[in-house]
DNA sequence: TCATCATTTAGTCTATTGCCTAATTACCTT
DNA sequence: AAGGTAATTAGGCAATAGACTAAATGATGA
């Protein structure tokens, strides 16, 4: 039988800092929030805002340093996508980092998963 | 049958931003990391970093009015606790929001609770 | 090749953040 | 009432964030 080796991301300090950092801004959440619908083009995002273009390419490269989105040049055109996983595994991280109420749930099912193993 | 209502806190989006500038900080992440073990005073707090008193109090009052943590005055300490519920829903709520990978199973969970009450 | 369009880079300015020290407030003890 | 401890408030300063305009880059199409 074939073991499943799930990738764990090693994850520095620094990268949860990113991330908060960059959801710490009212602009960049809402970009997110557009992305979620579907990719745009840096100017499709840039004529929902109110703020210059420079201004929204700031955002967007500090989102994608975040590692919140990802953007792909095709022809003249710059394609972001949201990066869903990393969003949630940083949020995700940090909530049970921080509510050890759900660490009990997590011992728990680490012990049924090596009882099964056996 | 008594129905359960379900307390829907009605949140502004000055309340997210809040809490999103509250967690940028690595010091007031830390901060509550700590208060997720325990409640502590002020002075416990302020002795685990290397900074003044004074620049933990603020941070401390950027957590609370986020509403990420409560304070109680006896005598003459303050105690400080962290609250899980407005972490947690402020979260989630984002995750949701951002991820509609979830709402088509918030759609499904609703339609079973549904028809389970019929 | 040249003009145009999409986007980013460079450089500047202002407002805010986060830190500090000093002063104040509030409470407890003697 | 006085002195001491806990914590916050006040005021000041340096660094950063986030906005802008102008200029540069890179792709398209006449």
């Amino acid at each position: 039988m074939m073991t499943r080796l799930i990738a764990r991301a090693k994850w520095s300090v620094m990268d949860i800092q990113r991330v908060f950092e960059a959801l710490s801004s009212v602009t960049r959440r809402k970009i997110l929030a557009y992305l979620s619908e579907t990719d745009l083009t840096a100017g499709e995002i840039a004529q929902r805002f109110d703020i210059s273009k420079p201004s929204v390419s700031q955002h967007l490269s500090v989102l994608e340093s975040a590692g919140l989105v990802a953007s792909e040049k095709r022809g003249q055109f710059v394609h972001y996508r949201l990066v869903r996983d990393n969003l949630l595994n940083t949020l995700n991280g940090y909530v049970q980092e921080v509510c050890p109420v759900s660490r009990p749930l997590k011992k728990e099912s680490e012990k049924l998963a090596k009882s099964r193993r056996s």
